[in-house]
RNA sequence: GUGGGCGUAGCUCAACCGGCAGAGCGCUGGAUUGUGGUUCCAGUGGUUGGGGGUUCAAGUCCCCUCGCCCACCCCA
């Protein structure tokens, strides 16, 4: 009998990598409410309709990538394969929009899709989302991005490429796909089999093909652009001179289409040199009819999705170190003979907010200095037989390798001036 | 879902044409009974991912299976 394993595409986070994410998902909730925005959390399981009307059924994650399974009451219910519909459903669910608009929300969380696991893809990954209900107006989509490019700086990134695109309104939308459609109908036989059945279904996509063939099959074709409607038009290049006003860099790429039907008008993500084909860390847009899509008000709205994994992957390796937490000091009850007192004095020193751990074993006191060493411990503090008859403490530096015979009172004012 | 690469000690990897499974790091102990890390010495390490087959003999060759990685695809 072999021992469980974890389930493919699903991994453990192990220290000390999980104070790096702790670090990060602390850094958004900071910078996101210097913004305005408030936590939401939704469940992790809903039910399979919502993807289906919000995310499209005609799209890979609808289609084949959902973890979709009937519940004992005969439900059809989906493990999250994003969190814009959930968190649009709550927003009607709840009548949030008597909240007072524009509202701002994020949230930070597990998704699941069923994918061939590869690097920066997992079935369970996680993902740091915000959206913005309310808003119609091009300012919105600058100050999101703003928002972004602050808490990817406090990360510590640097070249970071943003590419933006606008897919128009719904209206607009429609028109560019038929005409799209009517363009590659009798190009067809130079498709692939993917893309020709993208002509049915949704022919944007066929857009950011990578295929070279397709690729030069498309040079000729109509463009988004021309069926823009003045105010999708407008919309667009409020955004893309307000981005040059603010100096912010940016690619408009024509082909950057994505795979949620619910986006409109405008569509961006951020992308890493240092990851391989899945080199978006994150994407987002607008999507004006998914509100009211849900049975909602006619509610504008905007956002994006952070992949954690990714992000994490890729952080500056300088900066994942920082995140990583002071280490304990460390309390020996030397030769065992005071265990009681020096988890006393432990207890005292955290309760002065000082980090420490407190080795209670017998004997043995260099195992316990040598795991004081492993957990990056700077400062051991010995209590021995010694110490106790007169009430002090050795506090021993393994920087300097010195150490003093003090007070156990001055200790944590010792530590703490030294933090 | 398709194609390719790889699975050997806790980790990183070696092992010729099929011929006794190894190294470094780590871990444990000692040198040093109340002083870590550094140094020196000793020790601990394995159903070679799993199953089947070929062979006198399989880590090595063949088949199946599981897992990981890469690309396609998809997307964050």
């Amino acid at each position: 009998m072999s021992a469980p394993r974890s389930v493919k595409g699903m991994r453990d986070l192990l220290p000390p990598e999980t104070a790096v994410w702790a670090a990060v998902e602390a850094t958004a909730r900071r910078v996101f409410s210097l913004y305005g925005f408030e936590e939401i959390r939704t469940p992790i399981v809903e039910e399979t309709e919502l993807f289906m009307r919000s995310v499209g059924e005609s799209t890979d994650i609808v289609g084949k990538e959902m973890y979709t399974f009937e519940d004992k009451g005969g439900r059809s219910l989906t493990l999250r394969p994003e969190s814009t519909a959930p968190v649009a459903r709550a927003f009607v669910e709840h009548n949030l929009r008597e909240q007072g608009l524009p509202l701002r929300l994020f949230y930070i969380g597990p998704q699941f899709r069923y994918e061939r696991p590869q690097r920066g893809r997992y079935r369970q990954f996680h993902q740091i989302g915000a959206e913005v209900f309310g808003d119609p107006g091009p300012l919105s989509d600058v100050e999101l991005l703003q928002m972004l490019l602050r808490f990817l700086d406090e990360l510590g990134f640097e070249d970071l490429v943003v590419r933006l695109n606008t897919v128009g309104d719904r209206a607009s939308r429609s028109a560019y796909a038929q005409s799209l459609r009517e363009f590659l109908a009798p190009r067809a036989a130079e498709l692939g089999e993917d893309s020709r059945r993208r002509l049915e279904t949704n022919p944007l996509r066929i857009l950011d093909t990578k295929l070279p063939r397709e690729r030069r099959v498309l040079e000729d074709a109509p463009r988004l652009e021309e069926h823009l409607s003045d105010e999708s038009r407008e919309h667009f290049e409020m955004i893309v001179r307000m981005l040059a006003e603010r100096g912010i860099e940016h690619q408009v790429d024509p082909g950057l289409v994505r795979g949620l039907d619910y986006y409109t008008r405008t569509v961006f993500e951020i992308a890493s040199a240092e990851l391989g084909a899945q080199d978006a860390i994150l994407g987002g847009g607008r999507y004006d009819g998914l509100v009211a899509d849900l049975g909602g008000p006619e509610v504008p709205a905007l956002g994006f999705a952070i992949g954690e994994d990714r992000l994490i992957e890729v952080l500056p390796a300088s900066n994942a170190s920082r995140f990583v937490p002071a280490a304990p000091a460390t309390v020996i009850a030397v030769g065992g003979v005071a265990p009681e007192d020096a988890l006393r004095l432990a207890e005292e020193l955290r309760g002065s907010g000082l980090a420490a751990v407190a080795e209670l074993g017998a004997g043995a006191m260099k195992g316990a200095l040598k795991r004081a060493g492993r957990r990056g411990s700077r400062y051991v503090l010995l209590l021995g037989d010694d110490e106790l008859s007169s009430g002090a403490v050795t506090v021993k530096d393994f920087e300097s390798g010195r150490q003093e015979l003090m007070d156990r009172e001055r200790v944590a004012g010792y530590l703490e001036e030294r933090r």
